[in-house]
RNA sequence: GGUGACGUGGCCGAGUGGUUAGGCAAAGGUCUGCAAAACCUUGUACGGCGGUUCGAUUCCGCCCGUCACCUCCA
């Protein structure tokens, strides 16, 4: 078990209030969380995933102090507009565009589109390890609660009618700009003046709930007539139905702050009167080798391609040190992303991975006590979860986990009964908290099986030949398993092999 | 122009008013036929200029540089 904590022990920073905060919990023992999720036009690439795993550790770390914790994160599979929020007939879904893309050409429809890649989301989410949330609601299954919600601000004087759509009435909630400190109304409606298309709107600043528009890839029908709604509202109203109206803490990535979240807090403070979320919690953008990561300088990553085998297409990179890359700096830093810690860390799961295997291993055999001194790790898991507790200090975490791998792999040949079970239960921990060890991985079938028959083979020919001191017959064949991509290593137990992590 | 960040040794990346973060890479060592793996040892860094202080990388001011948001983006 972990130390015994309590929940004001986890402190995080409050983008609402710029400051690092104990959590402030609506109902003790409980947090109600919900996360932004993406809009699935497209292969979720790590940036994405960076943002998710912010939650991913905040759940774990609130698990660890025995919080119960009801995670939703939603699935956006409504098209949005690309230029503005405005009913501007130039502008453009980006599901359609998407759907016309070279990519897109495979689906029959944006439907097809969306239920592909919000798969592929969810196959990612698992790859990596993530805590399954609670609740994964999509916006297209919340249309009704939308237009309820629309409704009732209409009704409430915050929101009005155009003969374009539905736009949220700004002026009528005075603590617009709360989360952003983008509270100048002057400055906002300068900037946006050359945007609005729609004259109609009584306020620049005002922003979509409903568009009203019969020619769209999705549309649904309203009080309004055919359309789709806003890009905001879905958030408040799948948070509402499925947390409640307050919640404890909401999550998602540095952009959303404004307008999304923004938008977020007028309307479901204008409907409730109440507080919206008590915690914001927002994570900074990555970079990838010191540079913006964007399509045109082609270091664009996504999960799928970083992941997936060579065989089909992808780098083959071990999930897990992917995870473990990407929580590798603070979220409240920029963070560049580089191969070369990929690389890094790929080393680090598989020696943690070893250690689980040896752990297994060493009890089946002799648990014997031969140590003199018994090994210690209970100090490195309080550490770890002192760490997290303290605004997810992932870098700290990190740094007592691979003290704790020093620490056994130092012993690993003296290790006695009381010495595996102190080690299997810190190995817990570090799963449970950081999930950077994954569960075993099932061995490529075809693949595997063929380059172990080769390899051993080869191993074993190998073995003819020291036998006989044939170093440079040994040697010959050791090259050729590297050419395989197969490193070997002659240990006092014996012959081992693995393959060698890709440069 | 407005808002908010960041700048740490070859690289990635924590943290702190005066005492070692950690990792990668590098060098040396133990082990080994040689390698690999594993373990041990080695690095004294905090953008610039001022200020506060007995003392600042850590606080304050200015400057330089980088980034994000303000328009779709995690």
């Amino acid at each position: 078990m972990f130390p015994q904590k309590a929940s004001s022990d986890f402190r995080l920073f409050n983008t609402l209030t710029n400051r690092v905060e104990p959590l402030d919990l609506i109902e003790p023992g409980k947090l109600r969380m919900y996360a932004c999720g993406p809009t699935v036009y497209s292969y979720a690439h790590i940036g994405n995933f960076r943002s998710f795993l912010t939650s991913d550790l905040i759940v774990r770390t609130a698990q660890a102090i025995g919080l119960k914790v009801n995670y939703v994160t939603n699935i956006t599979d409504v098209g949005h507009l690309t230029d503005d929020d405005v009913a501007d007939s130039q502008g453009e879904d980006r599901m359609a565009r998407a759907l016309r893309s070279k990519e897109g050409e495979s689906f029959g429809n944006v439907w097809d589109l969306a239920r592909h890649y919000a798969n592929v989301l969810i196959a990612d989410w698992d790859r990596l390890n993530l805590e399954e949330p609670t609740l994964r609601p999509r916006a297209t299954e919340h249309i009704r609660q939308q237009i309820l919600a629309v409704q009732s601000l209409i009704s409430a004087g915050h929101a009005y009618e155009t003969t374009q759509g539905v736009y949220f009435r700004v002026a009528s909630f005075p603590d617009y700009g709360k989360l952003s400190g983008n509270r100048d109304a002057a400055e906002l409606t300068e900037l946006s003046r050359e945007l609005v298309v729609d004259s109609a709107k009584e306020d620049p600043r005002d922003f979509a709930l409903w568009k009203k528009d019969d020619k769209h890839l999705m549309q649904w029908f309203s009080p309004w007539g055919w359309g789709f709604p806003g890009w905001h509202i879905e958030c408040s109203v799948m948070a509402n139905e499925y947390l409640g109206e307050e919640i404890d803490l909401h999550a998602g990535g540095e952009d959303l702050i404004f307008p999304h979240h923004e938008c977020e807090i007028a309307q479901a403070e204008s409907l409730t009167g109440k507080q919206f979320a008590r915690h914001w919690v927002h994570t900074r953008f990555l970079q990838v080798e010191g540079e913006k990561m964007s399509k045109s300088k082609g270091n664009f990553l996504t999960v799928q391609g970083l992941i997936e085998s060579k065989e089909d297409g992808g780098k083959g990179v071990d999930p897990m040190a992917l995870r473990l890359t990407l929580i590798s700096g603070h979220y409240r830093k920029p963070y560049n992303f580089t191969m070369d810690t990929l690389r890094a860390n790929t080393r680090h799961v598989q020696r943690l991975r070893e250690i689980r295997d040896l752990l297994d291993n060493v009890s089946e055999t002799e648990a014997t006590d031969k140590t003199v001194e018994p090994l210690v790790l209970d100090d490195l898991s309080a550490r770890m979860l002192d760490a997290m507790l303290d605004d997810l200090n992932t870098p700290e975490a990190i740094a007592a986990v691979l003290e704790g791998v020093k620490r056994v792999m130092a012993k690993r040949d003296t290790l006695g009964s009381d010495d595996v079970e102190t080690a299997k239960d810190w190995l817990g921990h570090v799963e449970s908290l950081l999930g950077i060890i994954g569960r075993p991985i099932a061995p490529d079938p075809a693949d595997d099986a063929s380059l172990a028959a080769a390899v051993e083979t080869l191993l074993s020919e190998r073995a003819v030949a020291r036998a006989s001191r044939d170093w440079a017959r040994a040697d010959q064949i050791r090259d050729e398993l590297g050419a395989m991509g197969v490193e070997v290593m002659d240990t006092a137990e014996g012959v081992t092999w693995r393959r060698k992590i890709d440069s």
